[in-house]
DNA sequence: GCTAATCTAATCAACCTCCGGTTGATTAGCACATTAGC
């Protein structure tokens, strides 16, 4: 999914982290505890984290990228039945036991996190480490937050947009159009480059263009 | 029930080295990702 417009790469891009290099020492033990496990739990994580000296998050990614690259099964959609003994690697692990501790966020927090991403929806490095800082949190859990801020608030925003799609209208920016044909012919047109960001449907252009 | 945490998949982009392969980072998820803590 992603990023398919030059538009998008160029926000995309902008304050990107910059790319780790993990050393060959550090790359053995990671490619070590992947072999014995796939799927760790928060805590193997956060140990990992500590043995190689790099922020868990970190962790999460490389572990992430080499399941992807490495042909690992996709989760299973099913639930499990605990009685039974048939559950994968993963299950037996990521069974809920060893997750990072739900992080609460104060009103103060909350509405600090909320000012930023109406600011911007895209914050690069530099900002989701300021704001981490400034409010206190992990700088993994501000870029985790931001997409997903307010939820229940958004769904409604949702439902405004998909009922506006009912109507056979959607709104970029100023511009309403009737389909995504539409309003690619328009972009096409006025390149406009900021609208571009409304073209994708996802939880956070949907936010971007209902001006959140 | 709400939503943070986590997952897969797709893609971008830096790096190494020589132009494409490897791999870290980011984003989306849709008749609305899934799982699980509060």
């Amino acid at each position: 999914m992603g990023q398919d417009s030059p538009s998008d790469k160029t926000m995309v891009t902008k304050g990107r982290r910059s790319r780790t290099s993990f050393t060959e020492e550090q790359l053995e033990i990671l490619v070590q505890a992947f072999s014995q496990n796939p799927y760790p739990g928060y805590t193997a994580k956060q140990r990992l984290a500590v043995e190689i000296n790099a922020e868990e998050s970190r962790i999460q990614i490389w572990f992430q990228n080499r399941r992807a690259r490495h042909g690992f099964l996709k989760r299973p959609k099913k639930k499990l039945d605990p009685s039974k003994d048939h559950a994968s690697p993963k299950e037996k692990i990521q069974d809920g036991r060893d997750r990072r501790c739900r992080t609460s966020y104060t009103s103060s927090q909350l509405q600090t996190l909320k000012n930023a991403f109406t600011e911007n929806p895209y914050p690069g490095i530099d900002s989701r480490e300021q704001l981490a800082e400034k409010i206190g949190v992990p700088e993994s859990r501000v870029q985790l937050f931001l997409p997903e801020t307010g939820m229940a608030q958004k769904d409604q925003e949702m439902k405004n947009i998909q009922e506006k799609t009912n109507q056979n209208t959607h709104i970029a920016g100023n511009f309403e159009y009737k389909s995504v044909l539409d309003l690619k012919l328009y972009l096409s047109e006025t390149e406009d480059t900021v609208a571009t960001q409304h073209v994708t449907f996802s939880k956070r252009s949907a936010v971007v263009a209902s001006g959140v």
